[in-house]
DNA sequence: GCCTTCCTGTGATGGCCGTCACTTCCCGGT
DNA sequence: ACCGGGAAGTGACGGCCATCACAGGAAGGC
């Protein structure tokens, strides 16, 4: 059994406007869920309707194609939830979840989720501003998928992937950085063309590769870099 | 200036379940405003946030990459809307909208919008569900640009705009079907190819087309030909 | 330590399809 | 009927990148 003090839901940023006695209400409503790494929480297609939180650690929403390739539309830490798409409209999963890590869920039944809408409108327009920023993510990837070549949208993931040194103006990190596998399925190619995508860059200092950090040793300058790059490959001479 | 009688949102289905009352009120609060084909009714980034509806004709949410290209979005039709992921976030539009035909909208501002939901659990509802939906749709989408090819494409797209012959079984129709280059933007390719992938089709006798009107003769047959390429095609071996 | 397993880098190959360039067709206007 | 503009079909060409293959590296288990 899990300790008591765990099964709370004072971190879900969905339940934030919310007093004490509410939320106690609905931890009592959820059931609780723990799972490994690399454990499947919810399978795309199947009929259950349940909303999730994460209290603890963290997921990938996935989806595989007949073929086996994997595509990644997000990942969700703690805080977060996932499933509203089946409560709201009652059709099936439309993604997979993986755990990331050891992971602990909270899932409250469709009903009592959509009570919850019903009594406290606060909880619902947050749920309103999350759909709302799915949309526009996704409609940035197809945008993306549709006029940017696979080598430009790695290099576009690598820029949202880093965060700002504190200490060193221009430097930015990615740390730490996951298997190119998982890059390659958020921007939808392959393991191999990430891996090359970087490597064309090592050899000019502005990338730089130390274990499971990479470092954009000046991000202006590489982004120059870029911009470059683009403008000989976009254009298509015929002789 | 227009008749008042055109001058109603009875036609909408966010509103279906309002009374008459609340349906007036909100046609005083809604400015009105008439476009011609190929005007464009917002433009993508702008910092406008009213919701828009369609009393009459239709629309294209679609987006333009720095190199000209077009990717649709949707197309909606008279009594749908658009513009609420603007008032919901408060963020700049994330798509253009350009008329197709002659189209008669109200707009209703964004704080007006923001009240309905407060007073109107049923609206908001709808909203939910519209969203919803468009997230499914969108994650579809980048499944299908991530994992499917060109050439394929387009022939799931043609399927979708199909709608079945009333008198004979397994005859689906397209009309009127729109110019290729719509087609090939919906699916994120060239005219081209649209045009290449269908005729592939017109010997089999499997597609034919007459005028402004696209014959599926067998829609069974067709899909199971789709299988058979897709499988020879997907098929990469090394000899 | 060693072995297994996953991750990474890189070469070779070939197919898909985007781009250009033209011709032909269709339709609406006058 | 004529003309003009957009739409459709089709050939040629070549770049991008997915796929296969394999070698070296990093990490963890026992």
């Amino acid at each position: 059994m899990q300790a008591e003090a765990e099964r709370n839901l004072a971190g879900i940023s969905l339940f934030e406007g919310l007093d004490e006695t509410a939320r106690r209400r609905l931890e009592g409503r959820c059931h609780w869920r723990r799972c490994g790494p690399g454990e499947m929480v919810l399978e795309r297609g199947s009929e259950s309707q349940e909303v999730l939180f994460i209290v603890q650690g963290t997921v990938n929403i996935v989806n595989f194609s007949v073929s086996g390739r994997e595509v990644a539309y997000a990942t969700l830490g703690a805080g977060e939830s996932f499933g509203e798409l089946a409560a709201i409209d009652g059709q099936p999963r439309s993604a997979s979840v993986v755990a990331k890590e050891n992971t602990l869920l909270a899932s409250l039944p469709s009903t009592e989720f959509l009570n919850l809408l019903q009594e406290q409108v606060g909880v619902t327009f947050k749920v309103l501003q999350n759909l709302t920023s799915m949309v526009r993510s996704g409609d940035i990837r197809i945008m993306e998928l549709s006029t940017v070549a696979a080598t430009q949208r790695v290099y576009a993931e690598i820029l949202r992937m880093a965060t700002p040194d504190t200490a060193v103006h221009g430097l930015w990190v990615i740390h730490p950085l996951p298997p190119l596998r998982e890059i390659a399925s958020r921007v939808s190619t392959t393991r191999e063309t990430v891996a090359r995508a970087l490597g064309q860059f090592y050899p000019t200092g502005l990338l730089r590769r130390k274990g499971r950090s990479l470092y954009i040793m000046d991000r202006a300058k590489f982004e120059e870099k870029l911009a470059a790059l683009k403008a000989d490959g976009g254009g298509h001479h015929h002789v």
